[in-house]
DNA sequence: AAATAATTTAATGCATGCATTGACAAACGC
DNA sequence: GCGTTTGTCAATGCATGCATTAAATTATTT
């Protein structure tokens, strides 16, 4: 056996995770101690400190006598969201650029961009969304920061379910799959500032975008 | 009575970030939950709770089978948190400053400054770096946003102690202190690029600085 | 009927018990 | 003497019990 053995807590976690991700369970939801440890099949125990995990994570909200609240996405969160990520990310790719990684290196984001591009062309948007945060992710890999790659990570939970909603809601990421491949040109070539600059106004116009069909929706908070 | 009644866990978290914060346990040290749990004077279960955050927030790491670590003052971390705030604080500084907050709402800065160059006077260092953290979170604080502030209140956090080493192991921050005037004056002057090159200089310049006294000091891990 | 009070219900916060299992040490074989 | 093996010990992971207390419900009063 080649992973550890599962704790409960591991598994209610990523279940739970998971189920919140994919918005399976509803934004907004509250749910009890004892009833997430029923339909999970274990004790009190490990549901509760699943769920402090989950509450540092940003995922859900502990409320003293009700339960645990499944945070809703707010158009407002967004907007915190797509502010740090818009300072984080461009900065770091930029910092990668300069650290002239080898072609093989880079093999994964080319990898990514490529599956976007044949994903889009497919007309398939799930395809396309997860190689996009495949590409983020790979990307944030080669900065080397843990912290960094885990609060990029924790953001984009946070948005993911916004993202799945909204890349329904408009026009296909034609734009920004062809940034994609232009950021990568740019890390390729090393060149520091080219990069950042793509990145950002990426990130700038992909907030732009969201924030809009939130608001447009009245998503104020769903 | 206006606050809430203070859980253990609440008590234990505060005592425990306390102790760990200010050095009064020492970096790496490892200990059991029932030797914490004795120590703080309840059970197992609230100290449990207690660790799983003080984990999520990067300031104790939980050993399987050992027990809670608390996490070593090491460079590489260091340059971890720096690359990050030095991305985040300069643009939410541009961000505040575009705002054209009055005066009065960049009265707590003005003063945090103030305390900052009268500590440095007196070669209060303790009171110089209170100062200084107040202005760093007064600043974020003006951003509106509560992610963005909880991310660089925990980075600051989990530098703490390191700042606390090196402070008196260099010389008086003169140039900090000058540096801070000038951030403040370029907010009070509603320039955002201005306000986001001097912040960022000042993050790069004491990034290096406390760097180099940790390796200086072959601390690549205290 | 609306507002208030009394009562019931149930979720949490915490303590405790116990099985499991890894850490450590002593005993053993080479 | 040093690497293995076995055995003991104790920390964790989890379940469970219970007091407390907020929420919900019902009863009561105006």
């Amino acid at each position: 056996m080649v992973s550890a053995k599962a704790s409960r807590v591991d598994d209610a976690y990523a279940r739970l995770k998971a189920d919140i991700l994919h918005a399976r369970i509803p934004p907004g939801h509250v749910a009890t101690e004892p009833e997430i440890a029923l339909r999970m099949g274990m004790s009190r125990t490990p549901i509760r400190e699943t769920l402090i995990r989950l509450e540092a994570e940003g995922l859900v909200e502990l409320i003293p006598r009700r339960g645990a609240r499944i945070l809703p996405i707010s158009a407002s969160a967004m907007r915190e969201i797509y502010d740090i990520l818009t300072s984080l990310e461009p900065d770091a790719a930029a910092r990668v650029a300069l650290a002239r990684h080898s072609a093989e290196t880079l093999q994964p984001l080319h990898d990514a961009t490529s599956d976007m591009e044949a994903a889009l062309e497919r007309g398939d948007l799930d395809a396309w969304a997860e190689a996009d945060e495949r590409f983020h992710r790979q990307l944030m890999a080669l900065t080397g920061n843990r912290r960094l790659q885990q609060i990029v990570a924790q953001l984009n939970d946070q948005a993911h379910r916004a993202r799945i909603i909204t890349v329904r809601l408009r026009e296909p990421p034609v734009r920004s799959t062809v940034e994609h491949r232009a950021i990568l040109d740019a890390l390729l070539a090393g060149d520091g500032p080219l990069t950042r600059t793509l990145f950002r106004e990426h990130r700038e116009r992909a907030a732009q975008e969201l924030l809009a069909i939130l608001e447009n929706l009245r998503l104020t908070q769903l």
